[in-house]
DNA sequence: GCGTAAGAATTGCTCAACAATTCAGCAAGA
DNA sequence: TCTTGCTGAATTGTTGAGCAATTCTTACGC
């Protein structure tokens, strides 16, 4: 890379953009559809989604829809009943015992020992998921505010730095999502969080990551309790 | 559920058997069979997989090849170029740092805080693992020490109790199987982790589940190193 | 009311086709 | 020599039709 080849290093930064370049595939596109149904819960825990409807409604063909249900149902965001079709998830109790094992070894330990826990940009995230909560439920939009409460705690496994751990949360996060839609008052159990996420995050801003972690698995617990008891009188 | 029902209760136990049943479906053998291939090193990394090719040699339609390829783009095994093909993955070393970030953070934890951590039954894998991989040593089979030392691992997760950690630390096992498929000296990396291994396990079934995490996340860092520096030098 | 057997609907999979894209090779031009 | 442009072959992305197997529905007979 001399000064006669003055493109060479601007050449090298785009082979990056390739992924740009490369539009998504059209079972891509049918996956992020119907993905998008059901975690803002326009489609039902539980109810069906046969293909032909499927293809007929969004104009592509049947195997196209089967490959995006397929990728789905490793996302566990559908289940597939061999012969039967593919349905929306419907979580149970013991789904959400093990989504917060899983949650409960991950996120403490990703304030606690993430490599980008003082990372500011990292930690910015954090700052701006709880602002995004606030704003959002100073309008009174208890689903934002739930939006919010996920950016957040993706933004906690985002201390840890690892990709695959962001991209396993956001599995974790996709089921949580279907779990709250068999439930009730939405806000009653977003609410609260809103002053927890806070000190959270004024804790890992100031260093004290320990005692961070404690609060975050604190907190994980309380949730999960009051989750598990909304479950026993449904 | 009465005496006059005698077949009722072992009926009920059979409902989970269900998948067992329904045998699997074609696409999911397929995707078995590819990656099989891949992490048995029959398929090098960088290899080419067309898609008339494995659905003539399968004997299988393509549409159901493409179906099990999506699969294993999923899982990370492959990798897909859009309208180039798929081909299996070529790790690099961000992406040996970004699976050691994520284990060194699942996996002493599982050990430390795991709820399974003093179940007999879970403990008792660990103990399996260890002495699986010093009978393949015993027989200089280093490849089946390798998958001992994998079987280890699965392990330690297993502690944790959480079936979705379980799946994870499954796809983080086999992109390393393809790591260790860059490396030479397949020997020389897996013996020394005969004894750490054991000594971990001792640990765990004494209940000092403290020190057991701190030998896990030595040995990880150790591992990592290793193998980032035969990545160096290649 | 209850089991049951035809009939309809759906899934799992195959086959064949076609446009779009990539790629190797080659020829023309600077 | 190196780059550019073109051509043809191969592969992917997607479609559409079709068929056996399974499940669901419904109407029937007891």
């Amino acid at each position: 890379m001399t000064i006669a080849d003055p493109a060479g290093a601007a050449l090298a930064s785009l082979t990056g953009a390739r992924a740009l370049v490369a539009r998504t595939s059209t079972a891509e596109r049918v996956a992020d559809a119907v993905r998008n149904e059901v975690v803002e819960g326009r489609l039902r825990p539980g109810g069906r989604l046969p293909e032909q409807a499927l293809s007929h409604a969004l104009g592509v063909s049947r195997n196209t829809v089967r490959e995006a249900l397929s990728q789905l149902v490793a996302e566990r965001v559908l289940v597939r009943e061999p012969n039967r079709g593919v349905f929306v998830a419907v979580p149970d109790a013991e789904a959400v015992r093990d989504v917060y094992r899983a949650r409960l070894l991950i996120e403490p330990a990703a304030v606690r020992e993430g490599e980008r826990a003082d990372d500011p940009e990292a930690v910015g995230r954090l700052r701006a998921a709880v602002r995004e909560g606030r704003e959002a439920a100073a309008r009174d939009d208890w689903p934002g505010v739930a939006g919010a409460n996920q950016h957040f705690h993706r933004a906690l496994v985002g201390l840890a730095g690892s990709a695959r751990l962001d991209q396993q949360m956001g599995l974790l996060l996709a089921e949580m999502r279907l779990v709250f839609h068999r439930m009730t008052s939405v806000r009653e159990f977003h609410e609260p969080y809103l002053d927890g996420n806070d000190a959270i995050t004024r804790l890992v801003e100031s260093g004290e990551r320990e005692r961070a972690a404690a609060e975050v698995a604190s907190y994980l617990r309380t949730a999960e309790a009051q989750i598990l008891a909304a479950f026993a009188n449904l």
